[in-house]
Parts: structure tokens; sequence; C-alpha cells
DNA sequence: GTCTATAATTCGATAGAC
DNA sequence: GTCTATCGAATTATAGAC
């Protein structure tokens, strides 16, 4: 064994990194530094930076495709499907908190062609979170609300636990924390 | 009149740019070149590229500060001063949508004085909402749940407005979105 | 497989002519 | 006030020794 480090050790850096300080301010030298490497070493691992990015967007992407996509093909009625939905979101992001960052803005630094293949994943996410609820509308369990609105404002409001599950000291109980938050999307703030 | 731009060109450009592109990937050669002048014309307005992160910042950040602090200082009961919260929330995110994404992600980018500066900022304003929120709970309007999950949610919630916005086509009546938000908000989304 | 050295580019910022 | 020209630093990536 003459290797000194792992891809997996390459990968672990850059997530931290761009978690912290964003993928433009991450250099390579900066990542390899942190594992004990020279920048050129990388190379010897991966093609380019954007590699990097690239694996760890879509690696996490289709965790959220594949989970809405099983959730939407189970038998459960709509309104238990967005339960589930939001069950899916509040694991994946307490499983790959910096993972899940990524999907907010970093896709922007993939070039053109990946770009727009990542946003088309997005939308085919997107497309199926906006059928389940309008099929929870149609059946009378949600309220007859603009589709966006209420599309937006659920994806939204489980959108700060990647940021938060890390730093979070107390360490909730996750079941009890689950069930709140589900409690606060399904009937409200006030009791 | 021998001005070709003004100050303003620069600071509506950079925040476009930033809006679109990221802090770091909006060159002042990029901000010049989209108001038609070189990018050393930028120095005869600004000191530097950070400047105008910072101004445009700062200026955000104050309107939500001054707003929260209003409210607070109101003689609201304390589930309307959360009423008054949304609705600052969903004015500002409407006014100025490109200034309320930087909120974000972008204050990554100050150097470090000014960094420090920011979240001071940011948490005297987040102290205020979680002061707002405790006093709900206090006198039986909010669920009885941990503060910072409240919180969080509830700011979350408002969050994809800045990006959606700008894009909304349809231009949804102001009156009836912002209706429909608190709806979702307090009572949850089902019926 | 890891290193040193460096090529090629790009960026923020400045100097000085007009 | 705006320009051209350019400096100096930093970045991704490669070449080649070991």
């Amino acid at each position: 064994m003459n290797r000194k480090i792992s891809e997996a050790d390459i990968y672990r850096s850059t997530l931290k990194g761009i978690y912290h300080q964003g993928y433009k301010s991450t250099t390579m030298r900066a990542i390899a530094a942190d594992i004990g490497i020279e920048a050129a070493t990388i190379y010897n691992y991966v093609d380019s930076k954007e590699q990097l990015l690239e694996t760890l967007l879509f690696e996490i992407a289709d965790k959220f495709l594949e989970g809405v996509i099983h959730i939407d093909e189970s038998s459960y009625a709509p309104l238990d499907k967005i339960k589930q939905f939001v069950a899916l979101n509040i694991n994946l992001s307490r499983s790959y908190p910096y993972q899940v960052s990524l999907l907010v803005n970093e896709w922007r630094h993939l070039k053109s062609n990946k770009q727009e293949k990542f946003l088309a994943h997005r939308k085919a996410y997107e497309d199926i979170v906006a059928k389940i609820i309008q099929e929870a509308i149609d059946c009378g369990d949600l309220r007859d609300v603009h589709v966006d609105i209420l599309k937006n404002t659920i994806l939204s409001a489980v959108r700060w636990l990647f940021s938060w599950l890390p730093e979070n000291k107390e360490k909730i109980n996750p079941v009890e924390m689950e069930k709140h938050i589900l409690e606060l999307i399904l009937n409200g703030i006030s009791k």
C-alpha cells in the first residue's frame, strides 16, 4: 500500500470546503492542504474540479428523485404521501447535510450542459411533488391554494435543516423533531 | 454632463450579476461590460469589489432589522406581531428580491471584520424574532414546540419568494398571495 | 502515487494619457 | 470621467522527476 490518501478523502474535504466557503472559494490547493497532500496529486484521482462538484451534486440529487418516485408509486393516500415526503427531506438533511446544501446554489457552477441536466433533474423532482400536492388538493385534504405557493412553502419549510443540524448541539430527539416539524407544516404554528 | 454612467448603474449591474452567478463569478469586467464601460472606470466610483457587496448587503439587512424592531415595539399582540413579521418578509422580498438573495450566502465573501459585523447584525435580528415567538408561545397562541424549530420553520417558509417572484409570470394578486401564505404558516397546509 | 516546477489564464486593482 | 495598458497575485491544470 503506497497510497497516502483515498478518493473518498478528496471528496470529503471538497464537500466540507464548499459547504463552508462555496465552490469558487474552495481551491484545489485548499482541498489538498486539508488532507495533507499537494494540489497536483488530486489530478491522479479526478479529472477536474468541476467533476468533484458534479459527482457530489448528482449523487444527492438522485437520492431526492429516487425517494420521491418511491413515495409517489406507493399505495399511500395523497396526504400520507406528503407526510412521507417531509420525512424524506428530514432524513436526507440529517444523513447528508453538507451535500444537501449544494443543491441550493452550487449547481450554478456547473458548465452549461451539466447545468441543463441538473435543472431537468430538479424539474422532474418538483413536478412529482406538484403532482402529489395536486392530488391531495383534489381529494380535499389540502387547502385549495395556488399549487406553486403550496409547493414552495412546503419545500422551503424544511430547507433550514441542512445548516441547522450540523450545528445543533442539543441533539434533539430526531423522532420528536420530525413529529413537531410535520405538525407545524400540516396544522400550522398557531394553537 | 460628461458622465457616461452613474453609481446606481454600477450597483444595479453588480446586484444582477451576483443574483445570477454569485459574487465570486461576477467579475469587475463583467459588471463594466454590462453597462458599457471598462472595468477601470468602476474604480472612479467605488474603492473595491467588496465595497459593492458590503453596501448592498447591509442596506437590505438594515431594512429587515429596522422592520422587525418596529414590529416588536408596536402594541400588537404577540400573534399579530408574527403576522406582521410574515408580511414584512413578503414585502421586502417583493420590493428587493435580488438584494434579499444576498443574505442567504453571499455574506461569506465579506472580509473577516465585516463578516463578524454582519453575523452580529443577523443575530440581533433573529433574537428579536425568537423573543416575539417565545411571547406568543407563553400567551398560548403558538404550539409549544422547541423555539428554534418554530423560528427556523417560519423564517424558512418565506425564503423562496425572492427567487420565485422575479420569475412569476402570472403576477398573482399580492394581497391574495399574502393571505394564502399567512394561512399556510398559521394554520397549516391541511384542510 | 506524490512531488516540484511551471504553463496558461483570469482576476482585482493601479498608472497615466486624454 | 473614461480610456488603454499593465502589474501582481491567484487559480486550474499539466509535465516530468522520483
